[in-house]
DNA sequence: GCAAATGTTTGGCC
DNA sequence: TGGCCAAACATTTG
């Protein structure tokens, strides 16, 4: 599923390839992922001019001369550049350019697309729950936001959690935590400076190098192109039952809440 | 072949 | 507030 890197990536490829151009129309599938009426998108955004694609967390903002187009892929989703002759046989939603060629919008069971006055973006109720960008907090607001935020809850959902902190999903945590020597169901508040700062570093080396190689293989890029992060590059996720890179113990997958976590138990005691 | 289980995200409910 | 469920499936398993 698209976490930090690949939305990065695919907001760099964004930014590059569809500034300037021109929504001509806008096909709707799926209306549930719209905030508003299709009539009232597909109005608001006639003839709109793509001016920058950014992102925040897992959401994608694509700001335009008439409102802000907010795209969350959900589970799965996909997003490709091209043109009405090569389109694939599923999609949710399709926007049109002026130039002849259309951003194709797909997912495999949720995904938004919102709809922004050009003011104010984050007057959208998704959005103005996020906390920081998990790949623009410093290592002193993650501190604070640990150690003032996290009481009796477990790393592994505070993590998750997109109003602590945006961007991070169930794919990267098995391997962040790993990196960081720290249990899934360790307590934020039993965490000590040391496994915090650890955990920190974990987390930006882990998605960094992901989007240096344009994000996981398992997910395309704008060009329908696969993601260079491999299987290879996995430390631990989902790797159940090999050994461990650092130790040779067994990887073990096990419960966390109402979710499965890999971990190694001897790099990652709970005590 | 078909039903059941699974798993990603988010919101909403107690 | 944290834990659980539901929601717009596709795919694997029995």
């Amino acid at each position: 599923m698209p976490e930090s890197p690949e939305i990065t990536a695919r907001a760099y490829e964004m930014n590059a390839s569809l500034t300037g151009k021109t929504i001509s129309s806008l096909e709707v599938v799926q209306p549930k992922c719209l905030n508003l009426t299709p009539t009232q998108v597909q109005e608001a955004i006639q003839n709109a001019q793509l001016m920058e694609v950014t992102h925040h967390g897992k959401w994608i903002k694509i700001r335009t001369d008439r409102g802000w187009l907010l795209i969350n892929l959900g589970m799965g989703g996909e997003l490709l550049l091209t043109t009405r002759r090569n389109l694939p046989p599923k999609y949710r939603l399709v926007l049109d350019f002026s130039d002849q060629t259309c951003l194709l919008i797909n997912f495999w069971w949720f995904g938004y697309m919102h709809f922004e006055t050009l003011e104010n973006p984050y007057a959208n109720k998704m959005l103005a729950k996020l906390g920081p960008d998990v790949l623009e907090i410093s290592s002193e607001q993650f501190r604070t936001l640990l150690t003032s935020n996290g009481k009796k809850v477990r790393i592994k959902p505070f993590l998750l959690d997109q109003s602590n902190l945006a961007g991070i999903g169930n794919a990267y945590i098995h391997d962040i935590l790993f990196l960081a020597k720290i249990h899934p169901d360790r307590l934020v508040s039993s965490l000590n400076p040391q496994e915090i700062d650890r955990l920190y570093q974990s987390i930006q080396d882990c998605l960094r190098l992901s989007l240096a190689k344009g994000g996981a293989f398992y997910e395309l890029t704008l060009f329908g192109e696969k993601g260079g992060f491999t299987m290879e590059d996995i430390l631990i996720g989902y790797k159940e039952g090999a050994s461990c890179p650092h130790c040779g113990t067994i990887i073990q997958k096990i419960r966390t809440g109402s979710n499965q976590s890999f971990i190694c138990p001897t790099c990652q005691p709970l005590d």
